[in-house]
DNA sequence: GGTGCCGGGAA
DNA sequence: TTCCCGGCACC
């Protein structure tokens, strides 16, 4: 488990730290007017720099996006993701375009929904073996670098992260008969159910005598949880849900 | 009898 | 809010 996670960190945190970039350069942007910006292309082998952003970005969808410069369907902003702003301590305080383009990465920025991995809420406070995620896991501050649904379907870091996601959850597992329990935007079984029933005028009729009526209030999922998981000897590695006898939420349907 | 988890209570 | 557990449905 630890090196999994550990693999998967070093890429977080190498993505942490591009994006991160943007944001921290950007306040002494402002404060610092004599400094000025550069672009530099980050594409292994590549150390292009560049004045302005679009040249950059220019540059990086032609060279090594493969795309034309008017192809801007697949250049969701993935083309941020392969070059750095450099500061460079210039008395030329004229850099309004390039503020204007960096300053503002796709800010498409959407809640990417929900329940794309929604960590476990334990992992985020203080599950021993899941520290890593704890401290790493992005969770606001993931999608307030810019990441949307959307971009993160291309770029290659997006896809790091990507399996970042996925793994984050198949990690944790000791057994590898189970299908990761990666988790989707859609609401567990059980909360499908919950909104059913809260919706459906007859939510209260399930009690009475499901059998015969043929709806079973809990059709229970095949899916093994953590109980079986890890068994009773290994309470510790539960996910929180489950040693609080709630709903698992860590092998979700 | 084991499992999953709702409902509810204690801290 | 976090943590825990009684109790019930399901298997």
């Amino acid at each position: 488990v630890g090196s999994f996670h550990k693999d998967d960190g070093i890429d977080i945190e190498d993505f942490e730290d591009e994006t991160i970039d943007v944001d921290t350069v950007e306040p002494k942007r402002k404060r610092q007017t004599h400094l000025r910006l550069r672009y530099q292309c980050t594409f292994p082998g590549c150390s292009l720099v560049t004045d302005t952003c679009a040249s950059i970005e220019k540059h990086v969808r032609t060279a090594h996006l493969g795309g034309s410069e008017s192809d801007d369907s697949r250049s969701d902003g993935e083309e941020e993701f392969y070059y750095t702003e450099i500061e460079v301590n210039v008395d030329n305080v004229t850099q309004k375009f390039s503020e204007m383009c960096t300053s503002s990465p796709p800010e498409v920025v959407g809640p990417l929904s929900p329940s794309i991995p929604v960590p476990d809420h334990d992992y985020q406070k203080k599950d021993h073996n899941t520290k890593f995620q704890a401290s790493s896991v992005p969770s606001s501050g993931f999608f307030h670098q810019g990441i949307t649904p959307m971009s993160f379907s291309n770029p290659p870091q997006m896809k790091r992260s990507m399996s970042w996601q996925s793994s984050a959850h198949v990690s944790s597992p000791p057994t590898h008969s189970l299908s990761p329990p990666i988790r989707v935007t859609k609401p567990t079984p059980q909360e499908r159910l919950h909104q059913h029933q809260a919706q459906s005028p007859k939510s209260h009729l399930y009690s009475v005598s499901p059998k015969t009526t043929g709806f079973h209030k809990k059709p229970r999922s095949e899916v093994r949880k953590c109980r079986k998981v890890y068994g009773m000897e290994n309470r510790d590695q539960w996910c929180t849900q489950c040693k609080w006898k709630k709903a698992c939420s860590r092998f979700v349907d």
